[in-house]
RNA sequence: GCGAAAGUGGCGGAAUUGGCAGACGCACCAGACUUAGGAUCUGGCGGGUAAAACCGUGGGGGUUCGAGUCCCCCCUUUCGCACCA
């Protein structure tokens, strides 16, 4: 039946011959509130007011790939609930929402479709937001951010000079992958498992060297890491992964100087090991296959080039399956010989697969008794084991015994090592650390695993990196007037080689800035974590245009800890969270901002699955919210997708669910529709029928079970199962009701709390049942509803008994019964006392309110 | 290999602090209403039994009056990291 304002409002038919026909027309309903909803732009606005507490609750912005899918109907339905709740208790919430527009999948779709990318991007921008507003997502409009309009990149051009300035932005030969059949760089997505181009499954990917520009994040490593530590408010294993992702190590540096002429005169094999202690047991240097000192060894020795070569190729190849750490050890000897500062010992050089270039020095010395795959390596090939720790511990019989090899543990005593014998492990680190600095030939340091950024990409799709390079002043910054440097429009980016900006003589060709000559702009753009590094700040000031956003609206939204909530998956746990960390910091030392850290309350919510695997278009199990709300509406589909699994655990979606939230929310309106009667309001009276007084505390239980956990743990399923209990005990209630046993006020208090109970999950619903309820103020206004915790006291209470810890009977008793009566009431119980006849009872324990337990012998 | 999370009915899941295992929902069964029911309302629903007893939270031990929950060992699944020197 068509809903309109008169039909809800009447007192309907309670002796309609069929009550089942009062059925919810779900797509009416919500399609008379989404019309509303859109005349009125500012339904969700939200400006600075120092006289309010702020709240800002973001969800991870979405790349706009053309449909939602039901991971995002998730994620902005746990945002979309919390930034209601939050309204509702009278915070000014800041709830925006905008596009992670740039990227690779638009310039794909290009070639495809023959569309232009920007073309194509803000389509699938315009299908997807109004998908979200279908959905009713209570999102500030007025503050969208579309990262691929220069509007905004203009402001990461703008950060890139600051970055600049402050030498935190540098140029860097670094390797990429190259598809000879494409003539194009290509992601490293885009390289199959085994080393092929995704286009051309026959062609091995190269790996060509290009120049660079990388972020200095490792400058922030440290404070990036101990800051860690401060994030209370993040998941544990979100936490952990950036830490390891940072990798710090702390260790010491050691030169080895080559014998006699193997080198360069003079040069040195620098070291890094976290083991210095064990050094009087190195019986070789391992480099790795690409070290710089290769190349010389390799210079006049044809073979051993060869052997090395293949060394490269073996590690590359398990580098890109993804199962380095399986391979088998392989290793050359150099027959040059290094010689051990230490002691002056001359052991034997090797080049190894196993040691990788791109960590600590790219060069380590093998200590085969301490070290597991030192081990490995020495049996293979010979070299000598040298055991130089011994084991001390609280067992006599494994102290000072010699250990099964190799024996890694760190807590034990040296031997075999000159001056040091005799010393534990940790102050053997510290005095050689300190001896080899005294002596020049090594220091104590720290590495990280965490890499610069490089953010420069080959590709059109992008932010341009204003620089120009001028054949008289060399590189050039693009001054900050003639930002923003505009992306051309009608490039040809079909794969003819190289990055497509190249091919626009318009773009590249440009003026010098210092000397009026003739300047070549940078034909690279910039990865697009970084418009995902800063957004939620433009969010804040989002149509600011001399400014990336004003520095004090941004402190009022951020105050000093930041969003207050953010939600999103957890596989942007690491680059995306690393970014942003290392941007916040980087604006606060510019001054911008006064937060270290940008986010204070991290969700990371789980996937959706379907028949047990991840629902994704390449498995063809995906569910379209779009169908889903044709057929359903957006609540169900909202309200289900809370409903079936806490946020933070994997969804298993089944359709035969979203039935079932369908059937309630019709339920719902069904008792509102049978008992609302206009004109029932002001106070509860006092005395309550005992028919009443059941729904009132299941009322107030359920307000309790929803604030809880809204407030601490959101398992918001179990706050729907909870009104969904409500909403039994009302059914139950349903003749009292009719009867007119149940006074009018306090039934208009219970639909009103219910109403709002409900609002922050299922807001087309609530809208429609608080219209029908006469009230006229916004709902969003409205005041959560509170408990109280006298009303949801239950009076009598049933407190099972056990024997010997089975249980045998339950007994009523008063809530405020105390232990001799709970106990008396007990041993009176028929069915226990059959249980305990003949027997003695030793123990009788009660808890209080909770059961009770007699032990008999 | 290291780290993390998880394992409970036919299914999704509840049990927040060591205290009635299976809330809520799906599916299923029965009843009511009905010209009709794929609507609606009510009841039932872990295994087992005539009814009880008894058994039951991945497996095995333990602590406790009492364990899904705590401790030890093991198995499985998922995720993250991984020759990190």
């Amino acid at each position: 039946m068509a809903i309109d304002e008169k039909s809800a409002n009447t007192v309907t038919n309670t002796d309609a011959a069929r009550p089942g026909d009062e059925r919810y027309d779900a797509q009416a309903v919500e399609t008379k509130w989404f019309e509303r909803w859109q005349q009125d732009a500012a339904l969700y606005a939200a400006e600075p007011d120092s006289a309010k507490k702020k709240y800002y609750v973001l969800e991870m912005l979405p790349y706009p790939s053309g449909e939602l899918h039901m991971g995002h109907v998730r994620n902005y339905s746990i945002g979309d609930a919390l930034a209601r709740y939050m309204w509702m208790n009278g915070y000014n919430v800041l709830h925006p929402m905008g596009w992670d527009s740039f990227g690779l999948p638009a310039e794909n779709a290009a070639i495809k479709n023959n569309t232009p990318p920007r073309e194509w991007t803000l389509r699938n921008i315009a299908n997807m937001k109004a998908q979200m507003k279908r959905l009713g997502f209570a999102y500030d409009w007025a503050r969208e951010v579309t990262t691929c309009l220069p509007d905004y990149y203009r402001w990461n051009q703008w950060f890139f000079l600051r970055l600049h300035e402050r030498g935190l932005v540098y140029r860097k030969k670094s390797k990429v992958n190259w598809c000879p059949k494409c003539a194009t760089v290509l992601a490293n997505e885009q390289v199959l498992g085994n080393g092929c181009c995704w286009r051309h499954e026959d062609t091995l990917v190269e790996q060509r060297e290009l120049e660079q520009w990388f972020v200095r994040t490792t400058k922030y490593a440290e404070e990036l890491l101990r800051d860690l530590d401060r994030l209370e408010g993040w998941p544990e294993k979100v936490r952990i992964m950036q830490r390891n992702w940072i990798g710090r190590s702390e260790g010491t540096l050691v030169d080895f100087k080559l014998e006699g002429n193997a080198g360069p005169a003079g040069s040195t094999i620098n070291v890094f090991t976290t083991r210095v202690d064990t050094i009087f047991g190195a019986t070789s240097i391992q480099l790795a296959p690409e070290h710089p000192l290769v190349a010389d060894f390799t210079r006049h020795n044809q073979p051993l080039g060869d052997d090395v070569r293949k060394l490269i190729e073996e590690q590359r190849k398990a580098k890109e399956s993804g199962d380095i750490g399986e391979i088998e050890k392989h290793g050359v000897n150099t027959h040059r010989l290094a010689i051990n500062p230490f002691n002056g010992e001359r052991i034997p050089i090797w080049i190894a697969n196993y040691i990788l270039m791109d960590y600590g020095t790219g060069a380590i010395m093998s200590v085969p008794a301490h070290d597991d795959r030192d081990y490995d390596f020495a049996k293979k090939y010979n070299i000598e084991i040298r055991l130089v720790i011994l084991p001390v511990g609280n067992d006599p019989e494994e102290t000072m015994t010699e250990p099964k090899l190799p024996f890694t543990a760190h807590d034990g005593m040296l031997v075999n090592s000159g001056p040091y014998s005799g010393l534990s492990c940790a102050d053997a680190i510290r005095k050689m650390a300190a001896y080899a600095e005294e002596k020049g030939f090594g220091k104590a340091t720290v590495t990280y695993r965490l890499k610069d950024w490089g953010i420069s990409r080959q590709r059109y799709w992008g932010t341009p990196i204003p620089m120009l390079y001028c054949a008289k002043d060399g590189i050039v910054p693009v001054p900050d007037k003639d930002l923003p440097v505009i992306l051309p429009g009608n490039v040809d980016i079909t794969l003819t080689g190289g990055s497509p900006l190249e091919r626009v003589p318009e773009f590249v060709n440009a003026t010098c800035p210092k000397c009026g000559g003739p300047a070549r702009r940078e034909t690279d753009t910039m990865d697009t974590f970084v418009d995902s590094s800063w957004y939620f700040y433009r969010y804040t000031d989002a149509s600011n245009d001399h400014a990336p956003f004003d520095s004090k609206t941004a402190q009022y939204w951020f105050g000093d800890c930041g969003i207050d909530q953010y939600i999103g998956g957890v596989e942007h746990a690491i680059l995306h969270l690393i970014y942003s960390r290392f941007w916040t910091k980087f604006m606060r030392d510019l001054g911008l901002i006064t937060n270290d850290e940008p986010v204070e309350r991290l969700f990371t919510q789980g996937m959706v699955i379907k028949d047990g695997r991840k629902m994704s278009k390449n498995l063809g199990n995906t569910v379209s919210p779009d169908e889903m709300v044709a057929r359903y509406g957006a609540d169900a589909a909202r309200l289900y997708s809370l409903f079936a699994a806490p946020p933070d655990r994997d969804l298993d979606w089944q359709d035969s669910g979203i039935e079932g939230i369908r059937k309630f929310l019709g339920r719902v309106y069904r008792f509102f529709v049978r008992t609302v009667r206009t004109g029932a309001g002001g106070p509860t009276p006092s005395g309550l029928p005992p028919e009443a007084r059941t729904i009132q505390r299941k009322l107030h239980q359920t307000i309790k079970r929803v604030t809880d956990d809204f407030q601490g743990r959101w398992h918001f399923n179990t706050c729907i199962s909870a009104i969904m209990e409500l909403m039994n005990v009302l059914y139950a209630s349903e003749e009292a009701i009719s009867r007119g046993i149940v006074p009018a006020p306090f039934l208009a208090e219970v639909q009103r709390s219910l109403v709002l109970l409900i609002a922050p999950f299922a807001p087309y619903l609530a809208h429609e049942l608080w219209e029908m309820l006469g009230e006229k103020g916004s709902l969003l206004k409205a005041s959560w509803p509170r408990y109280d915790a006298e009303l949801a006291k239950e009076e009598e209470i049933e407190i099972p008994v056990q024997v010997n810890g089975k249980l045998r009977s339950r007994v009523l008793v008063s809530a405020d019964a105390d232990e001799t009566t709970v106990l008396e009431r007990a041993l009176a119980d028929e069915k226990v006392k059959a249980s305990i006849a003949g027997k003695q009872i030793v123990k009788k324990i009660y808890v209080l309110g909770k059961m009770v337990n007699l032990v008999v012998k």
